[in-house]
DNA sequence: AATTTAAATGCAACACGGTTGCATTTGTAA
DNA sequence: TTACAAATGCAACCGTGTTGCATTTAAATT
């Protein structure tokens, strides 16, 4: 009942079906929030290239199976779903304490009034703070 | 009448003087936008330890003299003027064609209702866009 | 089932941002 | 002038992310 899920979600993106982009997918599943690239290699001990690893996330990413989000800290880090872009914005909560990212969905996009010539196509929310765990 | 404002800046912040931070506030005098590390030091070009520069920008940071910022790609930038916290909020609009990281002041912070156990501290938001020179 | 082909992998090497330890130099205050 | 803490320079290091290239593999074609 895991591997169906995968199997759909690959097919449907049109991307070749791999052990690794299995577990990969499972991960992302299983996961609740956002995963950086250590993260990910830890949880998949086995499997892991570096390089491989980056490509299939690229490749995720590009396929709209996963986003991507840039927190104050300097890594990378990927969450199950499509890009927040253009009436499928959320915000990203990260945790002063846990560092966990969380995805916030449904929260309203503020409104900005930008200085004459600049032409805003997407805001990027990030609130940081204490989440629930902590 | 250069030299006059970073040695005030200096002696008010309780840091020593040193020819390195008088060209470094100078430069982020004189630059309006935010500053990655490659961009300081292509500007400075004399006296540039990767170390030393570094451990400036975290001084001057700490001393409420610059703030860094983190758009989309992974590199900090740093820009003049104390953080974004606590009623000095600012946004920052990252032009998608030049790259370049403007601070924008006076923009309203959204009001966003985070769900239960979560405690917002602060919002970062980051607009993309094209820049008024672009 | 065997063949073919494009895509995915593994590996090595690299670029770059950023940090740390330590010996030396320099600013500043006594 | 002396003395001490702070700043510098240097080298070595770590982690993220990328690239080129040879090899393997998934999946379509015969
Ligand atoms: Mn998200
Ligand atoms: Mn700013
Ligand atoms: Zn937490
Ligand atoms: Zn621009």
């Amino acid at each position: 009942m895991d591997n169906q899920q995968s199997e759909q979600l690959l097919q449907r993106k049109g991307l070749k079906k791999t052990k690794l982009r299995h577990a990969l997918i499972q991960h992302f599943i299983k996961t609740q929030h956002a995963q950086s690239y250590a993260d990910i290699k830890q949880a998949l001990m086995e499997a892991t290239d570096k390089s491989t690893l980056y490509r299939n996330l690229t490749a995720f990413e590009h396929a709209g199976l996963i986003h991507s989000i840039n927190d104050y800290s300097g890594v990378t880090k990927y969450a199950f779903g499509e890009a927040p872009i253009q009436g499928n914005e959320h915000a990203h909560f990260v945790c002063e304490c846990c560092e966990t990212v969380y995805c916030m969905d449904g929260l309203a996009p503020l409104q900005l009034d930008i200085p004459k010539g600049f032409r805003a196509k997407r805001v990027q929310t990030i609130i940081r703070g204490i989440c629930a765990d902590c």
